[in-house]
DNA sequence: CTGAAAGCGCTTACAG
DNA sequence: CTGAAAGCGCTTACAG
């Protein structure tokens, strides 16, 4: 910037305020700056104003490890739809993978004691203790794609309760009245609210909630177990993400029982393992570009200023039809008596 | 640091050298510092160390966004255990996803022009314009994973010669006399070199190289298609990757062509299809770590002195011994006389 | 419209 | 072993 302003006489006051665009200088000189300095190729320090201003324009996006491994892609899509967001505001994401380890001893990132951010959007359910610790730093934070009850802090997530519910009407309509619901209540809150929406559909239609019909899918670390099936098999499953309602579709073909036509699946996320599915299947996919619209806008405020609350934000999910749903067999059969 | 000296009555000269451990405090005020520090919370501020300097302590990771679709976690795998290796050194990686826009209409991302980072590391293979583009930032580089020839960029990259190599002797001995290559010579350093590998094993045994048995995979851009089988069929396929291993093997299958009982099939890179195919790759594993450190290292030591140069720097694989490999048929016959 | 001065929080080179 | 001074490259508040 000096030497900009030597060799043009001028001071670095009026070189910076031109290239900031800011009033108080001519558009004439101005232009004339500007020109010199791509001449010059000249890169603006973002660290002089950063030490500056006491911002870094960094924010740090913590992932966990055990959601970036093969076959994971959804986490690394949104951090990349949060940093062209973060770009567009003049920011920076700075991806944090979280390992186990770290996790477990409680250990903050580097990039908090060193000042690297002016915040952090976590991505990914950690655990309690863990989220104790990030609530002790001393900078703007939100969760993305889950909550903490007993925080509060700002959160952005799928609204998954009413996808649920939304997904579990469309096998109501479709004349299903006996269906399940797969997943482990107590592992995550997005199974949990999940879990809630479908069985605000069935309080709604006035069905009875079967316990036998709420099938364990995972142990407490999170790793996939066998499914058990009950005695006598429901028309339909509410599968709490698509990956299990893959493992559910091919535990029923091996079985012999045929997908949809004996049993509907469906399955949330719209991921890999609802196209690797056969048939593919029908489910309930998260509105990224919004999500991580709302947590970069929220978090940016929030770096204005600090105070600033915005609670739990729900993203509604969209539906996408596909071929693992059809009407209950028992329907069908009234349906078509020239089958008698 | 200032209030942390005046709580002491010490200066803020000495604060930092004894929060830097560096000589010239005594070891009691040190400690005694240090303690305080940490009871007032003290984080230290890499920025200004940043501008006082002139380094950022950052690098910047650019992966292209083709790399980084669903099934496809190696980038990010690597990129991991490069943030690893920079953060022993005190350094931060900073991630960004090339979308095709940018490479096509040449644009160098933010982070060079906003002096964010104090090099680049480029993370699979980017369009030969790009490449120059990539060559005119005026600070350190270097290519991981591919290189180019054109070009006097640092670059670290799997040993494919002679993992390709060493798998088609594997095959060789096999007893295998008609072994075919899968993949498109003109479209990445990868594939050429895996080529040449096979090829090299063939010439090795003074086994002529057969043009019909070098089997394109791929388009210009990228995209797989359809493999054309060869009138009469080899014993054995090196494919220059899992994925394209993986469709061939499927496509021998429903041909009715056992794998590997009539034809063996090996794949590179050890990823997810690896896995996913029927029966399971022989394959070669890429030293991801070795990678990493390699990359990582030669680059603080460009960002030392920029005059620094390593060439192009080859990290050995690993082959993975699975089950998609047997003898060759024929030799199976003459060795079990028992089947006449 | 233009610029001199101060300051962001460190580190380095030097003096004591 | 300890500290006063200068400086990294910007921006902001103020004076002209």
């Amino acid at each position: 910037m000096r030497d900009i302003a030597d060799r043009l006489g001028v001071s670095s006051v009026t070189v910076s305020k031109a290239l900031n665009d800011k009033d108080g200088v001519s558009d004439e000189l101005k232009e004339k700056i500007k020109v010199l300095a791509v001449e010059m190729g000249y890169r603006y320090n973002a660290t002089a104003r950063s030490m500056k201003e006491g911002l870094t324009h960094n924010i740090g996006v913590i992932i966990p490890e055990r959601f970036t491994g093969p076959t994971q892609s959804f986490y690394v899509r949104v951090f990349q739809r949060i940093t062209r967001h973060l770009e567009d505001q003049g920011y920076y994401g700075i991806l944090h993978i979280l390992n186990e380890e770290d996790e477990e001893g409680l250990t903050l990132p580097k990039l908090y004691s060193d000042n690297k951010v002016d915040g952090f959007i976590v991505l990914g359910q950690i655990s309690k203790e863990y989220i104790e610790l990030v609530r002790s730093m001393d900078v703007p934070k939100m969760f993305l794609d889950f909550y903490d009850e007993h925080s509060d802090i700002d959160s952005v997530v799928t609204d998954n309760f009413y996808a649920a519910y939304e997904l579990t009407n469309v096998l109501v309509q479709q004349g299903h009245r006996s269906i399940a619901y797969v997943g482990n209540l107590y592992s995550t809150s997005s199974i949990q609210d999940r879990f809630l929406g479908y069985y605000k559909s069935l309080l709604e239609h006035r069905m009875p909630m079967n316990p036998d019909l709420i099938l364990n899918d995972r142990d407490e670390r999170g790793t996939f177990i066998e499914i058990d099936l009950p005695e006598s098999l429901p028309t339909a499953f509410v599968c709490n993400c698509d990956q299990v309602a893959h493992l559910l579709v091919q535990k029923l073909t091996s079985l012999g029982i045929q997908v949809p036509q004996q049993c509907s699946v469906v399955g949330f996320d719209n991921d890999i393992y609802a196209l690797l599915s056969e048939p593919k299947l029908t489910t309930v996919e998260v509105d990224v570009e919004q999500m991580a619209r709302t947590a970069v806008q929220s978090m940016l405020k929030k770096v204005d200023n600090p105070n600033r609350n915005f609670g739990r934000v729900h993203v509604k999910g969209n539906i996408i039809y596909r071929d693992s749903v059809s009407a209950a067999p028992e329907t069908l059969e009234m349906q078509s008596p020239t089958s008698i």
